[in-house]
DNA sequence: GTCTATATGATGATAGAC
DNA sequence: GTCTATCATCATATAGAC
């Protein structure tokens, strides 16, 4: 894979910040090319359409991911850090500045990205469910977790307890991801 | 209280529907106007700035969720229909369009609201958490609900995963809404 | 009291300079 | 290949007509 110019990459980094402190519609060209120390319209070479750019940025935030859980589906193995990183990679993402998930932000804006966005998010939301499905499964077989009821639908659950807790923090003074984690760890058995 | 006007009130039903859809900054005064076939300055008569109309959503969505949870705070009663009048309103919202919660939609454009609003979304979310919290406690206490831990984790948890789910459900092809307060039942001992 | 005409500035995007 | 000058359009908001 060629190097990617430094310029697109510090676009990229800009617009991921941006768009998870003020969602898809609430940032404009002129805010990434202001922070760079160029025109608006450079940012539209590397990115024709604002488009464009929400398509990297679903499928940088997907590497991320992937990063995380490749290794876990390719070889199997403990399925406990493999939650226990779902629980890190939000808190950190989370604390950051109070940022909410690139995910919940594109829900909001879904009716004006293009559908090419729309078929990444989906692709991306699949991956993220069934990798969540197999880590609950695996646990569960190896005594890790216990729990009841279908691993797709607890996998649902969690995924969604994560990111409504990122946006229930952002308004709310006390403290929300902390004991939303709680909660779950303590529905899959993980606290005596 | 004096009756408001027409025009004030449909304003504020279209309001409602575009922030659902398409997020705070997702619309403008136009949208809205067009939509009642006069000028977008004539919305601006009825809410000077767009503050203040987000500032009246706020207020109005906060109202509809006292007329269903004032009942129960004021007398007590049993708590398995309060959290069931939840997953009905939850659910009916969702279907209407797989429209998001209008707290996730200003969640996300927290950062462009003025702090006014901001401590009114912060005051209804407490009103949330404290009356679910209360449900949960009641229920408990009468043998509606079993579950261990903390009643006002489980309640934030709970929440977090229905805000979540809503917005998953706008991406997701499968199901997400129902699989997940499925899962809600399942944790607090409603299915055997 | 209610709405329309108008202003001012920001937005995404194009054509062309270096 | 990379960026700047410029555009048409849309945004919120004001001043004033009915």
């Amino acid at each position: 894979m060629a190097r990617q110019s430094n310029t697109r990459e510090q676009i990229l980094h800009h617009a991921a910040h941006l768009l998870m402190t003020r969602g898809y519609s609430g940032f404009s060209y002129r805010d990434i090319s202001t922070q760079l120390g160029v025109k608006n319209a450079a940012v539209h070479y590397h990115f024709p359409a604002k488009s464009d750019l929400a398509m990297a940025l679903v499928d940088e935030y997907r590497q991320v991911l992937r990063q995380q859980t490749s290794q876990f589906m390719a070889y199997g193995g403990p399925a406990l850090p493999q939650l226990e990183g779902l629980f890190r990679f939000t808190e950190v993402q989370c604390e950051k500045g109070r940022c909410i998930c690139p995910f919940g932000a594109f829900a909001v804006d879904y009716n004006e990205i293009p559908e090419e966005v729309r078929d990444a998010m989906e692709a991306f939301m699949s991956d993220s469910v069934n990798w969540l499905t197999r880590v609950l499964e695996t646990g569960r077989e190896q005594k890790e977790f216990v729990f009841s009821g279908d691993p797709r639908a607890r996998a649902m659950g969690i995924l969604a307890s994560l990111q409504g807790a990122r946006q229930m923090a952002r308004i709310h003074q006390q403290e929300v991801l902390r004991p939303v984690i709680g909660q779950i760890r303590l529905d899959l058995g993980l606290i005596a």
